[in-house]
DNA sequence: CCTCGTTTGACAATGATTGTCATTTCGCTC
DNA sequence: GAGCGAAATGACAATCATTGTCAAACGAGG
C-alpha cells in the first residue's frame, strides 16, 4: 500500500500534538492529497494495532491519533487549548500502578495515564 | 425532582462496577421502574456535574458511570472483565504530575488516571 | 498485456448521545 | 381541592464519529 498510506503517515509526522480523524483528513486534502475518510480511518486504526501511534480519548469520546517518537512506554502531558504534546514517562507511575494491583490480586495490569493542562504559549 | 431521580440514584448503588448509561437503563426497567432513556442521560450528567458520580471511557468510547463511596480525589482499579471496581489513592502520581506539569510549564492541570486488570474472581 | 488479490472510497448503516417539544407533574397560592 | 407557572419527563427525531459494504481501481507477477 502507498500512495495514501504515506499521505497519512505523512499527515501525523507534520501535526503536533493529537488529531483526530477527520482533522487529519482535511488536513490532507487540504494539503492537495485526496484520500478517502474511510481509508484514514482504516490506517490509523492499523497503525494504533501496529504501536506505531498512540490513541487517546478526548472527554466528549473522540479518538484522537498521534506519531509518538519513543518506542517505549510513555504517557502524554497535553495543552487542552492548542493540542501541543509532550511525551513524559512517570517510573513512580509505573511502579505506584504495579503495587497497587498486586495488592488486590488484579493480573494483566495496564493503565492510561493522561496529564492535560494549558501551555506557556496559551497560558 | 423526585421517583426517576431516585430511581437513578438506587440503580447506581445497587450497581459495583463502571456501567454504561445504557445499561443502567436497563437494569431499572428489569428492576420494575419505567424510566425513559432520555431522562437517564440527563439525571447522570447532572450527577457528573455535581461530581457525584465519576465518569470514564471505556476503551470503545462508551461513557460509563458510577457512584463513588469516596469524597476526595481517588481513581479506579477495574476489572475489564467483570468491571468490578477498586478505588484508590495514588500520592505518588497526584505529585508526579503535579512535578511534570510545572517542569513544562503547564497551568490548570487535571490527570486522568486508570488502571485496568484481570481480577483474583475471574483470573 | 492479462489476472488475481489487495486497497480504495462513495455510500449506507450503526449506535451512543443530544436536541425538541408537547405532555405531565410539582410546589404554591387561593 | 382548584388553578397556575416552572421544571421535569419521555417519545421521537437529529447528530456525529465510526464501521460495514461492495463495486471499481490498482499493482505485482507472469
Amino acid at each position: 500500500m502507498t500512495r495514501q498510506r504515506t499521505a497519512v503517515s505523512r499527515a501525523l509526522e507534520s501535526a503536533d500534538g493529537f488529531q483526530s480523524a477527520q482533522a487529519l483528513h482535511d488536513a490532507m486534502r487540504h494539503a492537495g492529497e485526496s484520500v478517502g475518510l474511510t481509508t484514514v480511518y482504516r490506517h490509523l486504526q492499523a497503525l494504533a494495532d501496529a504501536g506505531e501511534v498512540d490513541v487517546l480519548r478526548t472527554a466528549d469520546g473522540e479518538a484522537v491519533y498521534r506519531r509518538c517518537l519513543a518506542d517505549d512506554h510513555h504517557h502524554h502531558l497535553v495543552c487542552r487549548s492548542c493540542g501541543t504534546t509532550v511525551e513524559v514517562t512517570g517510573p513512580a507511575v509505573e511502579t505506584w500502578a504495579e503495587q497497587v494491583a498486586k495488592k488486590h490480586g488484579f493480573r494483566d495490569v495496564t493503565h492510561t495515564v493522561e496529564v492535560f493542562g494549558t501551555c506557556r504559549d496559551c497560558g
